[in-house]
DNA sequence: CCGTGACTTTCTATCGATGTAAATCTACAG
DNA sequence: CTGTAGATTTACATCGATAGAAAGTCACGG
C-alpha cells in the first residue's frame, strides 16, 4: 500500500514513475494492448505489484462512458424465485466479468415505472427487468433508450428484449401431468381475473388448453383468484377452497409459492396429499424438493434465462443493433410426491 | 433528450449554456448549496428539465473520490437466510441514498478470502461481509483498508466492526424452549466438530449450557455433524440420527434451512411432529412459518443487523475514526406448531 | 549508409463534475 | 456618494484513465 501519492491511492502516474515509463504505456500494459515489448510489460507489472496499485473505475469509467455494472430489477429477494433468479444472474455476469446492481421493486406499478427511469440509470449500462405488476398499457414506459431486456411475458412485442419461458406450454403441461393421474376436478390458485398478458392469464390459458384437450368441463368454481404470489395466499385460497365444499382432487398452484401454501393448509386439514389431493407448482425453487410432500412442479430453466438475458443485455451493451429479439426458454415438468400415482 | 453534446449525453456545460450560467453554478443548484438566487435557480431547473439532464456519476465519483457503492458480500442468494438479510441490507441501503452491489462466496475460504481484496473493492466505498468459513486464522486477512462491517460471530475482536447476534444465549433460549415443553432427550443438528468460533460452536455452547443448567447429561450420540447448513442436510442427519437407534425426543437444528430437512425426513419416516418429536430451527427464515407443521425458531432480528450494519459502514465511510465496535443484536424465541405443547 | 515499414512508446487533449479562491454584486451604514 | 461585509457567481485546476496520433526504434534491403 505504499502510495505515492498526495493521498494513499496509488495511480498509473505513480507506477509509470516507477517503471520509468509514460502513463499510456502503464495503461497498455493493463489493458493488454499487444505491442508491448516483453521488458517493457515485466518493468510496468513489477512496479505495479512493488506500489499495490489498483484501478481507479471511476476514472475509466468516466472515459470509456460506460461503468460495466448492469442493473437487476426485480420484485423483492425475499421470494425464493427471484432470489434463485438472482443468484443465477449474478454467476453468469461474473463469468463475463461484470458486476450486478439489484433494485426491489416491491412497492408496486409505480416503483416498477420508476427504476425504468430511476438515477441509477446513469449508473448501469444496462438493464435486465423483471416486472410483476407493468401491464400492455405501460409499453410506452419500456421505450427506453439505453439497453433493456425484460424477463417475463407480462408485456410482448414491443420495442426491446425479452427472455420468457412458454408458460402456456408449460402450464397445460403440468395440468396434464395432473390429468394423467387420474385427475378430473383440478383448482388453481393464484388466478388474476382481469389480466391478459401476465403468467397468470398466460398460465391460465394453459390449464384451459389441458381441460379442453381431456374433455374435462370448466369448472369456474375451481378457480380461486389470489393477488399476490405468496404462501400465505397459497395456504388462504385452499381454505377457501375446501370450505366452499366443492368437489377436488388436485390443486395447480399458479406458483411454488402458493402450492407450498396449499400444503401448509391441507396438512393442517389432514387431508392426505397426494391421496386425497394431489399438487403441483410452478417454478421449481429450491424448497419444493423438500417440503413434505415434496412438491411437484414445472422447472422454468432458470440458469438458461438468466445467461440467456445477461448475453443479450451485453450484446446490446456492445453495440448490437439487430431487431429486437424474443427468446423463449425451455422448460420441464418435475414430478414429484405431491403427484404420485 | 434533446442533448447538445457531440453525442446524445446532455452534460452540466450544456445545462449551463441554455440557462446562461457557469457550470459551477449548475453544480451548486444540483447540489443544494444555500447561496443561490432563487431566479438563478429557477433558470437552472428548466434548463436542467428542458434538456433532460442527468447526472454523470463516473465523473462526481472521480472527482469525489467515492462511488455511493457499498458491496454485500455473502455465501449464496438461494440460501434464503442470505436472501432475506440481502433484501433488507439494500432497503436499508436505499433509505441512505446508496446502492449495493451483492457479491456471492459460495466457493469456500478462498472465495471469501479473494472477496476481501478483489478488484471491486475499488468499485466501492465499503463492505459489509458475511463470511460462513474463514476462521480466526484468517484474522490477518480482515485488517484491510477500506470501511469494513462483518456480520456473525466467526471472528472477534479484530480490528473491524462487526454486527452480530448473540448466538450463545440465543441457543441457550431455543433449547431452553425445548426443555419448558418437557423434552430430555435433545439432538441437535449441523455441529461442526472442530470449529471454535463460528456459528455452530456458539450455539453448541448454548445448548449444552441449558442442558447444564438443567441437570440433563450430554449425550454425544446426539450430536451430528453437519458440514453445510442446507435443507438436504438436515434431512440426511436426521435420518442418520433416527437410524442410529438413540432416543430421542427434540430436534434443535442450527439452522432453519436444517430443521426443515429435519422436518422432512420426519415426515417420511411417519413421526409425529411435535407428538414424537419437536423441532425448533434458528433464523426465522420466511419459510419457518409455512412448513408443516409450522416451524419454531429464533428470530434473529434481520432488520436491525442490516440497519445497523449499514448504518456502521457509513459512518465508517464518513470517516468517524472512533474504536471498533462490536454491536449485538437481539433475538427472540418463536414458538409454532412444531414445538407445541 | 539511408530509406522503409513494422513495432513501441510518448504526448496531449478529454471524459464530466467539484473544490478553491478570486471576482462580482448587492444592500446598507457612514 | 463611498466603503464594506456578506451573498452570489465564475474561472481554473484537477480527479485518474484512455483515445488518437505523433514520435522513436529497429531490422533489413538497396
Amino acid at each position: 500500500m505504499a502510495g505515492t501519492g498526495t493521498n494513499g491511492t496509488v495511480t498509473m502516474n505513480d507506477v509509470a514513475l516507477e517503471a520509468g515509463v509514460s502513463i499510456k504505456t502503464v495503461s497498455n500494459v493493463v489493458n493488454d494492448y499487444p505491442h508491448i515489448r516483453p521488458s517493457t510489460r515485466a518493468k510496468v507489472e513489477e512496479a505495479i505489484d512493488k506500489l499495490g496499485y489498483r484501478m481507479n473505475f471511476s476514472a475509466r469509467h468516466l472515459r470509456q462512458g460506460r461503468t460495466g455494472i448492469i442493473g437487476l430489477a426485480l420484485p423483492e429477494l425475499s421470494l425464493p424465485y427471484f432470489a434463485e433468479l438472482a443468484d443465477s444472474v449474478i454467476r453468469a455476469a461474473e463469468a463475463r466479468g461484470i458486476v450486478v446492481l439489484i433494485e426491489q421493486t416491491s412497492g408496486g406499478r409505480q416503483h416498477e415505472l420508476d427504476v425504468l427511469t430511476s438515477d441509477r440509470r446513469q449508473l448501469t449500462d444496462g438493464l435486465i427487468f423483471s416486472p410483476l405488476e407493468l401491464g400492455p398499457d405501460d409499453a410506452q414506459a419500456l421505450k427506453v433508450d439505453y439497453p433493456l431486456v425484460v424477463l417475463g411475458e407480462r408485456i410482448f412485442g414491443g420495442d426491446w428484449d425479452h427472455v420468457t419461458m412458454n408458460n402456456v406450454d408449460a402450464a397445460r403441461a403440468a395440468t396434464q401431468h395432473l390429468i394423467d393421474q387420474g385427475r378430473r376436478r383440478i383448482a388453481v390458485i393464484g388466478a388474476h381475473h382481469g389480466e391478459s398478458m401476465g403468467s397468470a392469464a398466460l398460465r391460465m390459458l394453459g390449464y384451459q388448453a389441458a381441460l379442453a384437450a381431456n374433455g374435462i368441463p370448466l369448472d369456474t368454481d375451481l378457480i380461486i383468484e389470489g393477488g399476490l404470489w405468496h404462501r400465505q395466499t397459497g395456504a388462504d385460497s385452499t381454505a377457501a377452497l375446501l370450505d366452499s365444499g366443492v368437489e377436488v382432487d388436485a390443486i395447480f398452484g399458479l406458483n411454488d409459492a402458493m402450492a407450498l401454501g396449499a400444503l401448509r393448509t391441507l396438512h393442517a386439514r389432514g387431508i392426505d396429499v397426494p391421496g386425497q389431493i394431489a399438487v403441483i407448482g410452478f417454478d421449481d425453487i429450491e424448497d419444493s424438493q423438500y417440503s413434505a410432500p415434496s412438491l411437484s412442479t414445472i422447472s422454468p430453466g432458470r440458469e438458461q434465462i438468466a445467461e440467456t438475458a445477461v448475453d443479450l443485455l451485453l450484446s446490446r451493451i456492445a453495440g448490437d443493433d439487430e431487431p429486437f429479439r424474443r427468446v423463449i426458454t425451455d422448460y420441464s415438468v418435475i414430478a414429484r410426491e405431491s403427484t404420485e400415482a
